[in-house]
RNA sequence: CAGGCAGGCCACCUUAUCGCCGUGUGCCGAACAGAUUUGGACAUCUUUUGGUUUUCUUAAAGAUUCGGAAUCAAGUUCGGGACAGGGAGGAAAGUCCGGACACCAUAGUGCAACAUAGCGGAUAACAUCCGUCCGUUGAAAAACGAGGACCAGUGCAACAGAAAGCAAGUACAGUUCGGCUGUAGUGAAAUCAGGUAAACUCUAUGUGGUGAAACGCCAUGUAAACCAGUAUUUGAGGGUAGCACGCCCAAAUUGGAGGGUAGGCGGUUGGAACUUUGGGGCAAUCCAAGGUCUAGAUAAAUGAUAGGGCUCGACAGAAUCCGGCUUAUGGCCUGCCUUUUUA
RNA sequence: UGGCCUAUGGUGUAAUUGGCAACACUACUGGUUUUGGUCCAGUCAUUCUAGGUUCGAGUCCUAGUAGGCCAA
């Protein structure tokens, strides 16, 4: 899995799937927010071993057009696979990840980039914070 | 030149690094299963022999079981990695028509309802396409048209007008002075077989319903639920897209394995496909021969960064698949027209 | 993905078979009153948009726009 980590992909088995895990994660689900992306994690396990499963959601009501939704989500799979080193060298345990586009416009790459990874570091603080208290 | 009309074509390109999804061919690892050989464990059974009253126990042989090693063969599944090759559109959109495909007698028949509407052709089919007549618009190139029937019946016609069909009849003029004819006036329409059918209706033609989350299969797994066969009576009651007929259904017994929920596989991409040449046809299009393989995801694949080029990139993202229509939209090319202006 | 519905003053609703777009509340203006309220009078419409049929369209037909609902 470290050698997954270092090469930076992000393939079908990183990709969080089924319905009941996205119920999960709405509901219990706790979330952090860097505008304009809000991350919404909960811990739980996977059958196939992998640590992590990343969703990427552009929600229907601020972008009316398919083209639009499919760039944000783009967008974002793109900025967490440049820098999913972070959290994969920093963490322990399994957590669902879901990333939630808040912004009413098209963002560049530049834009979130910066705030995927402002939004991973205080995922890592929060997390090493949780376990030592 | 400018404006307009019609038709056709393209949908930023390129290099490097990283990355995503199928397909094909090798490689590596793991698990399961197969065959052969080898020696073993001792669990069970059978037979024989000895000890013991018997239970039991000793030894040998055979069978079953278990796991180990080696070899062969290369099967299935999973994971990793390599190489090759492919990877959104002209509208993928709206879901407005027409099909393909699948299931359902609650699917049939009649009425009803809905759709279409000059004429001829094309097509799997259509409300599409082609030709043509007529009408409308335009100066023209051209474009558009639900364009059948008010000599079958019913209805409607505001205002104006004497009068908008059970009827009634103004003024003036002409006159053979019974009446008839013409003009005026109102209006979209006026004794004209009047107007109106995107009014009911009639005529002709067509239409069963539900939609890939359809539907088929697998694993998990349980009921009075489902399916098939047999037997039997009431045919009461119930079901049915608007109605009627018709059709279907309950309870017994035997056998079988369905529904919900979440999951996987198929359906699922090779097709009324695209393209070249020849032939028929004014054309839509058809026929023959050759060539090509062209997305198949399932929280849903085409992106990011850096550099270069140009015309500086519009509208916009497949979800069962085709034929159209409509709407959004950047650029290029070809042909045609000229009210006006300039020459 | 498939299916369905709605749109009329600022708000909520009417409008028979096509014939002058109506009502209530709100807002504004004026009047009544010493002032305010009540009351009275008046004003506020591209009938979602664009075409078509028709003498005439809120109504009929076609296309679009926006909003909403249903099956999951």
């Amino acid at each position: 899995m470290d050698e997954v980590s270092n090469k930076n992909t992000f393939s079908k088995q990183e990709k969080l799937k089924g319905k009941k895990n996205f119920e999960i994660l709405f509901t219990k689900g706790k979330r952090i927010k860097v505008y304009p992306v809000q991350l919404c994690y909960h811990s739980m396990g996977f059958k196939d071993g992998s640590p992590l499963k990343v969703a990427v959601v552009a929600p229907k009501k601020k972008f009316k057009k398919a083209i639009q939704r499919n760039r944000v989500k783009r967008l974002l799979r793109e900025s967490y696979r440049l820098n999913k080193s972070l959290v994969f060298n920093n963490i322990e345990g399994n957590f669902a990840l879901l990333f939630v586009y808040l912004g009413n416009t098209v963002p560049t790459f530049a834009q979130v980039e910066s705030a995927m990874s402002q939004l991973l570091k205080k995922f890592i603080e929060q997390q090493s914070h949780e376990k030592n208290s």
